[in-house]
DNA sequence: TGTAAATTAAGTCAACCGTATAAATTATTT
DNA sequence: AAATAATTTATACGGTTGACTTAATTTACA
């Protein structure tokens, strides 16, 4: 017989509560119980339908990362790829990198511990890492890279690079450290006027440091 | 009868051992028993020196974060809090604090640890996070949105914050994930010409985005 | 209503935890 | 060199928690 329909929502029931723990904890400080606990499941459950712990956070990270594969940055830039000899549409290029990171991080949509745990898979030094290193993160990153060197030939490997973190580690650090940012800037969460002045911000910097005209 | 000096040649490979461990793995992680392996001491010596495991984290915490309670963001600033009318002023206390960010960040004497272990401190929600908090980074970014708002009144809280995450995000991203960025762009650490142009490229351009002359 | 899917309760066994203690060793002073 | 206090070591304790298993039970659906 073919799996029940219940058997799915048990699934995303655990996976949800393994990434909220793993989120909060990090993956070494999460046990099976404790997953069990949260999702209002029998530890027996987990493995029923996970087969090991291991294989679950394997889930886990299959669902977190699931954005980021159906969407690099190669697909948000392709609608540039034309006309990316001209200013402008560099100028919009940019423009679209940064709303688009943004409102991927930040969607209400997307459970808030996706990148929460996105981040505690970077920092674990594990065969999980370097496979999110090598699938995601290095083509992602390679893929700005060209696009700078694109728009201005003379930048140097380095100073491409630069620009790719300058663009990525301000809604990187605004992900990360959401809890402690929150506190500090007295918010309940990030609205959408300050997103739009962290794009605006982000954007108009780097388009000014290429030399670029504003697009707005 | 007084300590023997090699006591505190003990604490010190200790309180090394510790951290390199926290850097690594996280304080939740850690056991005495790693600890003294890496250290090549004995548990029991743990507990003569720290009396338990909580106090040996508090020494590694007080560690790492000596340089930053030896030079705040005030103490950086201070110098130019006379003149800080002058556009040119303001852009030569953006260079300073970025200069100082940096080399303190990388500075080779530093043990390498250190940042990673901050990084660990701020992500744990217990009480010595709270603390360091409290103490260290709600100031420095509560100097640095001051230090913003005077340059340039018309900025409101978030924007001001905003440029305080610009300024800081990329060191820290750098610092954070060095190994993975070490990695990705084939370095075997930071050499100085590529944090000279991070400097350059982030004083550029938030004195840019300021609308300040640039300093050089 | 039959049956395979899903859930539950209980248990296994092992690994590891922080801490304590007492004996052995070492550094320093007299 | 002997005395003594600081330091280091080996060993052990009592407990918690870990992933995973099993067998019985309940549930969903053809």
């Amino acid at each position: 017989m073919a799996n029940y329909s219940i058997g799915q929502q048990t699934r995303d029931l655990l996976i949800e509560a393994a990434g909220e723990l793993a989120a909060e904890q990090g993956f070494s400080n999460v046990s099976i119980r404790a997953v069990a606990e949260r999702a209002g499941q029998n530890t027996g459950g987990i493995h029923y339908h996970f087969k090991s712990k291991e294989k679950l956070f394997e889930a886990v990270i299959r669902a977190v990362t699931e954005v980021h594969r159906k969407l690099p940055y190669s697909k948000i830039l392709e609608p540039f790829e034309e006309h990316l000899d001209r200013p402008e549409v560099q100028s919009r290029a940019i423009r679209t990198l940064v709303k688009t990171e943004i409102s991927q991080t930040f969607d209400p949509e997307m459970p808030w511990w996706h990148s929460r745990v996105l981040y505690q898979v970077v920092h674990a030094r594990d065969r999980l890492m370097e496979l999110l290193f090598d699938e995601i993160v290095v083509p992602n990153f390679e893929c700005l890279k060209e696009f700078f060197k694109r728009i201005k030939p003379a930048l140097d490997d380095d100073q491409a690079f630069l620009h790719t973190m300058f663009i990525t580690s301000p809604v990187f650090s605004h992900a990360e450290n959401a809890h402690s940012i929150l506190r500090f800037t007295e918010k309940e969460q990030y609205d959408q006027k300050y997103l739009e002045q962290m794009e605006d911000m982000i954007v108009l910097q780097t388009q000014m440091l290429l030399g670029l005209p504003p697009d707005k």
